[in-house]
DNA sequence: CCAAATCTACTTACTAGTAGGTATGGAAAC
DNA sequence: GTTTCCATACCTACTAGTAAGTAGATTTGG
């Protein structure tokens, strides 16, 4: 049974879920989650308003679960790069070449989009916000942590500290970058930050 | 005659005008231009959204009068450090502290949030935003110029990359404090960043 | 045949913006 | 010095458009 329906999801290739949750989340990316309209991704889509509705209940709803979703494969993809092998100081850099991949569909960081307008969102989606940030910062405290511990990498303060300026500057290097159009300066941003870690004291 | 008028104005202490400005800059800073409305800001000073629109025509101009306002005060805010006397570093640090001030009263750099809104904002609302962003760069880049030719500062890459990674580390910084609610998280960004600008090679 | 998916056709609430009127405080005319 | 005038600053009462959300009928695939 449950082969049955994945047999299915394989077969359809792309659910219509999927597709609401792909539309929503590029509009939330690029215009912010009060800028896009219900109309807009059903219009784009080829359904009703109300056939939007059927899949998800409420536009909180589908914030949240695009808001989820986009949580999950980002902490997925910090857990494929602990399974890489590579030491602290390449794992690093890729996670920042998770950042580059969004700018360069010319998106913002869903959750940074969402800090923006974060007193106005509702409060799922608030608590969702949070636990990304702190979850991502625990992440990266981790990972300075064993990039000292072997002599890869020297944060200036605590590996947690070092982390949110991490956070920080990536998310606001996206930002500046998009009104700007200045990819290259995202990534000479993130070069600084790197070579910054990675100098000895 | 002028001196009348402007008596006038001490007398009046704040114009109509000036407090619209002051209500809808707040309601930018906290909600967004996109999520706040005429109605707002009319119930909120205590006239009606006609009245409004007497002295702003349309919201778009009044979007553009609050960013035209708070990119001036920015920026003469840099040039009465500049008239300081202090050395860059000293002034880098006092700089930072402009926007400490900004997210002590519980908001975001303005033009942070507008950066996020950047693509559903009118046309002028945008150039003004890619105008404070390149002037600060172009001082931020002067400022960082004059600190490394007298040894006080030691940016990684050209003066405009070590600009550029700051501004984008100080608005992120602060998108990031805002739903953690998590001001010594800035503060103490600031402190890696000026300590990793002034540290010698 | 059934249930999921989708539609038509609406409601309610809020948005930006406007037409046209009113109050007030000087400046000019007498 | 009063009266007339007029601009500024507001008001009431609207329009047109769009937002989220819903009730109930219809299609469609297994």
């Amino acid at each position: 049974m449950l082969a049955r329906k994945k047999a299915q999801k394989i077969k359809r290739a792309v659910t219509t879920p999927d597709r609401i949750l792909d539309v929503a989340e590029r509009l939330m990316q690029t215009r912010g989650y009060n800028s896009f309209s219900y109309a807009d991704v059903a219009a784009e889509i080829g359904i009703t308003k109300a056939g939007l509705y059927h899949h998800f209940g409420s536009k909180a709803k589908l914030g949240h679960a695009v808001t989820e979703r986009y949580a999950g494969r980002v902490f997925a993809a910090a857990g494929a790069i602990d399974a890489s092998g590579l030491d602290a100081s390449l794992r690093l850099e890729r996670y920042t070449q998770v950042y580059a991949g969004v700018l360069s569909q010319g998106r913002l960081c869903l959750v940074g989009m969402l800090a923006a307008e974060f007193n106005t969102l509702p409060e799922p989606m608030q608590e969702t916000i949070r636990q990304y940030i702190s979850g991502s910062e625990r992440w990266l405290a981790a990972l300075i942590g064993q990039g000292r511990a072997a002599g890869k990498l020297f944060p200036i303060g605590t590996d947690r500290e070092a982390a949110l300026l991490l956070i920080g500057a990536l998310e606001g290097a996206m930002l500046i970058a998009g009104p700007m159009n200045d990819k290259a300066g995202f990534n000479s941003s993130v070069r600084q930050l790197l070579a910054t870690l990675r100098r000895k004291p």
